[in-house]
DNA sequence: GAGACGAGTTGAACACGTTCAACTGAACGC
DNA sequence: GCGTTCAGTTGAACGTGTTCAACTCGTCTC
């Protein structure tokens, strides 16, 4: 019984966050509608923020088939990364409403929900090996001394990407997809430069950057 | 009274927020403390939210003092970045160890507390005529295509700094100021360079990119 | 002066997330 | 059979942010 209490209860708090939000939706309605008691939901999950990095891996998920799929059409770096991010935007749409209440559980940096938790590891790695596949495929190739550190970069540009669609109110987010398809090209074109001369080191410093501030 | 009320509780509360956290800051702790019953806090100050925006405004004095007086000395882009940049960081420094916390309220899109909001826009302008200042007085002068957008992009800057500040459990918050430290001869070198022919359309498209996005 | 008004104040009450001592019942050893 | 164990389950209880009907008391109106 356990395993099918845990998914029901699963189930049931995605369902409700969907149809009313993080705030609205109680975790006694979320026991009462699945027909356990609530002290039942916090023995299968350990909080109402893990039921929520439960809707995050759903949804990462969905972006991840749609982002899988514009990868395996190859293109060069631009169009591979405004494919990615524009999946990204596509798979968010429907939460929009309540994507304030979402980010707010997801920046705590304790929280289970945050995309640098252990608990988000799964969701990390399934989106971080989207980007490293994203670079490592492109044509015209990436340049080398690039190849290492850009992945991780656009997955971070991604949660960039992510966090002003959440102050983004106009309609469809129209303004976060004029965002991803002006900044894919201007990567893409940032990244050719980097091969020049004069560029060479500025993009030097950039990776020396990365590398100090991660140590 | 009243006037003498509120401001007993703001400093109260701002009192007991930088000894003990968000959190462990309850309004029952701030009203006992201050000698007055729980709902008269409440005729002062609407929510939680809006005594943590009240802490904010007095980093962000702080912040500002430290700041003018980094101006003050004039240099190029690159030494007033750093130096507004470090301001940031010693004005936040105290507060490290709930900025996590602290970050969760101000996030949040409603937010009295968030940068963004109404309640903040004292703040705000107070913070975003720093950086106009900075831009504006720098030698050698900057690009004058640059010179109207950059003041707000620097800003936004700051606000990527602080997020990363969040996230930094190095002591002394080590890798935030080894960021700083890179980042803004970094930016002051891209500055320089939009001059040049071939960087001149790249530039281009960040501002276009930057106005497209605005409207 | 009597009465009305209203800013300031009170503390009980509400719904929330979370905790926990107690209960249930299937599985196991003997 | 009987006792023991323990994963699974229960719902009352705790402390929280917030609300609100009621009270106080100085000030204004006539």
């Amino acid at each position: 019984m356990s395993d099918d209490t845990k998914a029901l209860v699963r189930s049931t708090a995605l369902r409700l966050f969907r149809e009313r939000g993080y705030a609205a939706t109680t975790m006694r309605a979320i026991a009462q509608e699945a027909g356990v008691a609530t002290g039942n939901a916090y023995y299968h999950f350990a909080s109402k923020d893990h039921l929520v990095q439960e809707l995050y891996l759903d949804v990462n998920r969905e972006q991840t088939v749609a982002a899988r799929a514009v990868l395996a059409q190859g293109g060069d770096l631009a169009t591979r990364l405004r494919g990615v991010l524009l999946a990204g935007v596509d798979a968010f749409e429907g939460y929009h409403a309540f994507g304030g209440e979402f980010i707010t559980v997801a920046i705590r940096p304790g929280s289970a929900a945050s995309p640098f938790s252990a608990e988000s590891s799964e969701s990390r790695q399934m989106s971080q090996a989207i980007f490293r596949d994203l670079v490592d495929g492109a044509t015209p190739a990436v340049p080398s001394v690039l190849r290492d550190e850009l992945p991780e970069l656009l997955w971070l540009a991604q949660l960039g990407v992510t966090l002003f669609w959440v102050y983004d109110g106009s309609p469809g987010q129209r303004r976060t997809r004029t965002l991803v398809e002006g900044i894919a090209p201007l990567i893409g074109r940032l990244v050719r430069l980097s091969r020049l001369p004069v560029l060479r080191g500025a993009a030097d410093d950039v990776l020396a950057l990365v590398r100090a501030v991660r140590a």
